[in-house]
DNA sequence: GTAATATATTCACTTTATTGAATATTTATT
DNA sequence: AATAAATATTCAATAAAGTGAATATATTAC
């Protein structure tokens, strides 16, 4: 009936129930209420970027999202709008209601030069984990943001 | 011939050229060897959100300015993951961190059917106006999130 | 390898979106 | 207010997108 619906519908299913095939999946959407022909689901499967993969439990569909780190790195680059430094701290600007979402981009950091970052609505800050190296945690902040 | 393509040649022609109607428009999108006919002109209008204003020079059509919203509109879609309800409230899954981002969204909506909304880091609670419209109420989050 | 299972594609049909000509409505001018 | 100008809407036609049944291709199991 409406494919937006139909879609959203379906990264719900996958994201907390198992499907091991498209039947599967079929299955769970009519319990959903949503009676859908195989060949539709199949379309629906490769615009949303579901894959079929082996795990330890047998096959699975899953969405490109559970592996966030990619798809979050891309919504912080547009998110972002500025950064900028003192002698101790970095501030970090952002369209309006983002900036908890960056911080925890930057939070989640492996080996970062990060002491620890709070947010308010727009505005980040950013405590490095030394105040000599202010330069570097920019530039790292700023790799860190660009997808290539 | 193609909407994409035309309603972006018109946003091009309003940055660097004066329209004071939309048969200037019309012209000028001749020029750019675009036909089109006058109420086709009208809905694109709409569309984009043009206005006519009057300024010192006489009436113009002017493109609204670049709000963040529609922006964030397009990143909150990826971030949410599913929408799930019981009788009196409603669960966003979001993406790791991006909780309070989709929240911020949602609060800001006018005349909007939300109470209001507590997110955590990847769970978004969203209290109804009324329980008695839960499902109305997912319709209505599910409407604002697809950018059409 | 072959059979079984799963997914993708083709075809025919339906639904929805887009469009121009004509017309109605709204907005500006005098 | 009357008229002119500009924009919006209706209607009918066309184009594009979405869909399911059947079928073909690809993948997994044996």
């Amino acid at each position: 009936m409406n494919k937006q619906v139909r879609q959203q519908k379906i990264r719900e299913i996958l994201h907390r129930r198992e499907a091991g095939n498209q039947h599967d999946l079929l299955r769970l959407l009519d319990e959903a209420g949503i009676k859908v022909a195989q060949a539709t689901l199949s379309r629906d499967c490769t615009e949303l970027g579901i894959m079929r993969s082996k795990g330890v439990h047998g096959y699975r569909l899953v969405l490109p999202e559970e592996n966030p780190g990619n798809i979050i790195k891309g919504l912080v680059e547009v998110e972002v709008l500025s950064i900028q430094a003192n002698e101790t701290a970095i501030i970090i600007k952002t369209l309006p209601g983002r900036a908890h979402g960056v911080g925890s981009f930057l939070d989640q950091l492996k080996n970062s030069p990060i002491l620890g970052t709070i947010a308010g609505d727009d505005t980040l800050l950013v405590i490095p984990a030394s105040v000599s190296q202010i330069s570097q945690v920019i530039s790292y902040i700023q790799d860190n943001l660009s997808k290539n």
